[in-house]
DNA sequence: CTCATTTTATACCGTTTCGTACAAAATTAA
DNA sequence: TTAATTTTGTACGAAACGGTATAAAATGAG
């Protein structure tokens, strides 16, 4: 791991190669991927994958990572941009849907919940890295409502951590609905009248 | 297949074995799982395995297959139980976690949300599966919300089909919740609480 | 120009994978 | 008892797997 020196340039970009390695779990999962796989996605040989990034699983969990902190930022500065509870709430969804819905083949949902869920039942490490994302989606959407209800948005009577937990499960089910594909569901529909719901009183 | 007649009789039950290979299954997902895996859970050798239910993908569809019509069968039972919109949709969830709480190492979640779902984006049949698994739920929670409404237990300006596809979420978030094993994660009051807030007029 | 250093690329190793061929075993029909 | 039939279990084969040894290639330092 050198950024200047002696010897031979790589011709990889790290972070490139970490979002090509993604692209490759996020359609067949972990367990189907192989490293010949991540190997054609990045262009890069597998010795040298295993000299940059250590052996399949530290691939994986090396770009789920990366997808997690441009993802949820994305979405925690929406959430918290101001424009109401109920507004900042729905964009939330409607900024997670482009992602949910990309893939060359066909949707592909949340690389996260949809392919590292499976995994956490095995491995430790794994379900360690995915609660504690879990962990942080909750923890933001509950800070959302407490700050709606201070700004008197809510009535007193409302319960922020009630509210966050719901409004986590919507972003759960939507997660894995956009990659099952039933016909005639209607994303955007199901957001606005969901979170009408929820936010009616 | 011959339930009787000439020749060695087996030595299996064939639902005993779906049901055994379901284990492995849900603890591992369907790519993680090998044929000798499954060998060895149900105790028929490979070629008598390939005989009796098709290649690896042929068991895995038929043994989530009869776990969707006991598991959702004994799920619908509960939620037209009959005992009022919101105790019978609170037993419908209640009635799903020993299921999701399962497992000899720790809780899986459910089989089919949990490892079905990664396939779907690269197997249409899986993907088929899948998706008349979740209108099936789908169309039971908006049924039962219509019921509500028709027994005067919501008012007239509720959406069912709004109200279901909200429940519904719920139990998709309880299902991949479960396998994720946040800590502190309380399942029960997350269900009580979250059909409060969705029945709150 | 020479040498040390780092990355690349080929090729290989042992293991595991799915699927099947084939003979032995166990039953019923004649 | 003999023959036909079905299942079982061993054993095999070709392919794919994760991982690594090793030599060639490409740079900077001296």
């Amino acid at each position: 791991m050198s950024t200047k020196g002696r010897g031979r340039p790589r011709t990889y970009d790290s972070d490139a190669a970490l979002g090509a390695a993604l692209e490759v779990f996020w359609e067949r999962g972990f367990a189907a991927t192989s490293l010949d796989d991540i190997s054609a996605a990045t262009g890069m040989a597998r010795p040298s994958l295993y000299a940059a990034f250590g052996n399949k699983k530290s691939i994986y969990r090396k770009s789920i990572d990366k997808f997690n902190r441009e993802f949820l930022g994305q979405l925690e500065a929406v959430l918290f941009a101001g424009t109401g509870i109920e507004n900042d709430l729905v964009n939330f969804y409607l900024a997670a849907l482009p992602t949910y819905r990309s893939g060359d083949r066909v949707a592909r949902g949340c690389p996260v919940i949809c392919t590292a869920t499976v995994e956490a039942a095995v491995d430790d490490t794994i379900q360690g890295d995915l609660a504690a994302a879990f962990d942080h989606i909750d923890g933001a959407l509950v800070a959302r409502f407490e700050q709606a209800q201070a700004d008197g948005e809510l009535p007193g009577s409302a319960v922020p951590s009630r509210l966050g937990m719901l409004a986590a499960a919507l972003l759960h089910s939507l997660a894995v609905r956009m990659r099952v594909r039933q016909k005639g569901f209607q994303a955007e529909q199901f957001v606005r009248a969901s979170v009408g719901e929820i936010l009616k009183t």
